[in-house]
DNA sequence: GCGACATTGTTTTTT
DNA sequence: ACAATGTCGC
């Protein structure tokens, strides 16, 4: 017990003989006072790499046998289901028994489990079905229909976007309707047409299941009352990351105990432009009087000199909670910089030293090459192919999302529930049976005249006459086909049943006909469907009634799947800088330190978009646990085009005594990448008027590009260059001497 | 209804 | 550059 600190005494009380040594050993003085701290609100502010999942498993665990806590009574919270299964993983692997009955999951995935134990009382049928983005995308595009909307001035990505914005804030559109300009009222009445389909088919979109669970709480006393009888302490993970009805949500389940333990890190905050909002940090030291704030600032994961350069460049953030990483680690290598001539020249570098690195002796998954857009990944991969190396990326379409997965499932969900409009949509004419576009229209016209589903829609068209003879006796058919398979889908496994659907639906022959790899790999993953449908045992935390079938689909909605399979394999790994957030690698490459590209333009235009952007570059550094290298290049090919670039900002703000520069012998290149840097972004310095009238943020015009703005002003005489953002063209940058600009 | 061309929009994406 | 839609002719 000499590692418990006095934190404990005073808190609940402690049975005398249970050994805890085994949960404050191991930690260090900041976590043993988070894991030890007394019930009631708790905020950790965990550094990057400062055992943050650690803390919360061990907090977990002390609840338990210290305090003899039922895991029952415990609530613990995270953003991924990834992270979910870790923990619960750690928590069995320390308790050393199952935990099968405590609430573990995503907020998504709890909100599902309360929706379908009350859905009557949540106002939904118990056929809901959940929607995915793509499900939601093609729904708000029906609306649009239906309220003759354009969809060229009314594009369904941006509807997509103000509706979910809404949804993450709790608004619905009823609570709306003060409007002022004619924009929002329109998009005002697609959100209200939205939620109506929605409401009257059953589906539920990603934020509404957590508006509607919020909503279930706060409408239903008793059952409010019921779960915060039940959840007597609440845990959340990725704290920083929690938007506004998630917060509320936490906030209405902690009450009125407050036990709440709030793990996050302000500095590691890069999904606001998804509705995150640090704020909630703040809030939540509002919200719950006499939080204890600890703060984990003990590194285990960089050395010296990756921590410090991370460190100077989050530092230039204001209005962070602060904090400082330090660590008693080693300083390790230089931070090493690569300036490269163009992408290519970026990516022969990076694979060079992967190689390198490899006849070192280092597994190839001990690195990780990360970049801000995924469009980056190309050049690796084509030179990673062409070097042999192996590698994976992260990212891009996962199983469950997948076109031919979604339309297998889509036949299961028909199956079950007849009346899913989104899945009739989907696969009424896949494979082509004949069902045009004409027909469908039909359908959807009977559907919306007579308030009836698709479903029923087309039942009532195939008995009537009114439909050309050919197209109703393919929708006949269609209809005829969903009704068979399911009552051949009667008392069947669940793994029967999908290889039944995607057999006699004609789908894997419609792909096994078609020639070429995509269609191949299409095969092999409704195959893979079979498999996955076979393995999904019943770790069932659903209410007794809900049938596997039902909750195979909503698992499919819920957790994507990965990306790529061959996990197993020894591979370099490729990702976004968003998808590294949480992963830690011995050696990093962070590529395309750019301006334009990171920070990325657009960034730069939304109020704190850089300084997001910042958190963002010091997450990518704090992946790196012992060597960390930085790349740009001056030429960049980026949707066909060559951009002239500069070194990114964040280069200029990293301490140029901890980052060596590396460089080929190319003559012309005399400054230093991070000395560029410093000046192309200095909005001081003697860069103001450089030739006749023309000069920073001054108005040019060019014989082809037209009219722009000078953002950029760099060298002297006629080595001077200038960059220019034209209203047309986009950012170019210009030899003064050859480009003839005229002021305007 | 289906295949062939044109047009479009390309930051990040836990659920 | 490139994929993913949308429009047109058969």
């Amino acid at each position: 017990m000499s590692g418990c600190p006095d934190s404990v005494i005073g808190g609940a009380p402690e049975p005398e003989n249970v050994d805890i040594s085994h949960i404050f050993d191991p930690l260090n003085d900041a976590q043993r006072e988070a894991v030890g701290a007394a019930p009631g609100p708790v905020l950790v502010l965990a550094g990057a790499g400062s055992g943050k999942t650690r803390v919360l498993t061990y907090r977990i665990a002390y609840l338990v046998q210290a305090l003899e806590v039922s895991p029952l009574s415990v609530l613990a919270v995270t953003f991924t289901n990834k992270a979910a299964n870790e923990m619960r993983r750690r928590i069995e692997e320390m308790l050393g028994f199952s935990v099968r009955g405590m609430w573990i999951g995503t907020f998504h995935g709890l909100s599902h489990r309360l929706l379908r134990s009350h859905f009557e009382a949540a106002g939904l049928p118990d056929s809901f079905e959940i929607l995915d983005a793509d499900d939601q995308y093609r729904l708000i595009r029906r609306a649009l229909r239906e309220l003759s909307l354009d969809e060229g001035y009314w594009p369904p990505r941006q509807v997509q976007w103000f509706i979910n914005s809404h949804k993450e804030e709790g608004r619905r559109s009823a609570g709306l309707e003060s409007a002022a300009d004619q924009q929002q009222q329109t998009l005002l009445r697609v959100y209200a047409h939205y939620e109506s389909i929605c409401q009257r088919l059953g589906l539920v979109d990603f934020a509404e299941l957590l508006l509607r669970t919020l909503e279930l709480l706060q409408n239903n006393e008793a059952l409010c009352e019921t779960y915060r009888e039940r959840f007597q302490h609440v845990l959340v993970d990725e704290f920083q990351d929690t938007n506004a009805i998630q917060y509320r949500w936490l906030k209405l389940l902690a009450a009125p105990r407050n036990q709440i333990t709030a793990v996050g890190d302000d500095d590691q905050s890069i999904y606001g432009w998804r509705g995150a909002r640090v704020e909630n940090m703040d809030l939540l030291q509002q919200d719950f009087p006499g939080t204890r704030i600890v703060r984990l600032e003990q590194n285990y994961r960089s050395t010296g000199n990756i921590l410090k350069a991370a460190n100077t460049v989050i530092d230039q953030n204001v209005g962070r909670l602060g904090k400082n990483l330090w660590t008693n680690g080693k300083a390790g290598a230089p931070v090493q910089l690569y300036a490269a001539l163009d992408e290519i020249d970026e990516g022969r570098f990076v694979v060079d030293h992967v190689q390198e690195w490899q006849r070192q002796g280092h597994r190839r998954d001990s690195v990780a090459i990360l970049y801000r857009s995924n469009a980056q990944s190309r050049v690796f991969e084509e030179l990673l192919l062409a070097a042999s190396v192996p590698y994976r990326v992260y990212g891009g379409l996962r199983f469950f999302e997948r076109a031919e997965i979604k339309d297998a499932l889509a036949y299961l969900r028909l199956v079950t529930n007849r009346e899913s409009d989104p899945s009739f949509e989907r696969v009424v004419n896949v494979p082509p049976r004949g069902i045009g576009a004409r027909t469908v229209e039909a359908v959807r016209q009977q559907a919306r005249t007579e308030g009836l589903s698709l479903w029923a829609a087309a039942r009532a068209l195939t008995a009537t006459d009114i439909m050309p003879g050919r197209a109703r006796s393919a929708l006949t058919r269609f209809i005829d086909l969903v009704d068979t398979l399911a009552a051949d889908c009667e008392n069947l496994e669940l793994a029967e049943q999908t290889d039944l659907v995607i057999a006699r639906s004609g789908l894997i022959e419609h792909y096994r006909r078609e020639r070429g790899e995509k269609a191949l790999t299409r095969v092999e993953n409704l195959e893979e469907l079979v498999s996955a449908a076979r393995n999904f045992g019943n770790e069932s935390e659903l209410p007794g009634e809900t049938d596997l079938l039902t909750e195979f689909l909503a698992h499919a909605a819920l957790e994507a799947g990965e990306g790529q399979a061959e996990a197993w394999e020894d591979c370099v790994q490729l990702m976004s800088l968003h998808s590294a957030k949480g992963l830690e690698f011995p050696l990093v490459f962070l590529c395309g330190l750019e301006e334009g590209l990171f920070p990325h333009q657009r960034s730069l235009d939304e109020p704190g978009g850089l300084e997001e952007e910042r958190r963002l570059c010091y997450v990518g550094m704090t992946r790196a646990m012992q060597r960390l290298v930085l790349s740009w290049a001056e030429v960049r090919r980026l949707h066909g085009r060559e951009h002239y670039t500069s070194p990114s900002r964040f280069l200029a703000e990293m301490p140029p005594e901890l980052i060596e520069e590396i460089r080929v012998g190319i003559s012309g290149r005399r400054r230093s990448a991070a000395d560029l840097a410093r000046d192309t972004v200095s909005p001081s310095g003697p860069t103001q008027a450089c030739a006749d009238g023309i000069q920073l943020g001054g108005r040019v015009q060019h014989a082809r590009f037209g009219l722009g703005t000078v953002v950029m002003v760099e060298g002297q005489g006629e080595h001077a260059r200038v960059q220019v953002r034209f209203e047309r063209a986009g950012s170019k940058w210009l030899v003064l001497a050859y480009a003839n600009l005229q002021p305007a």
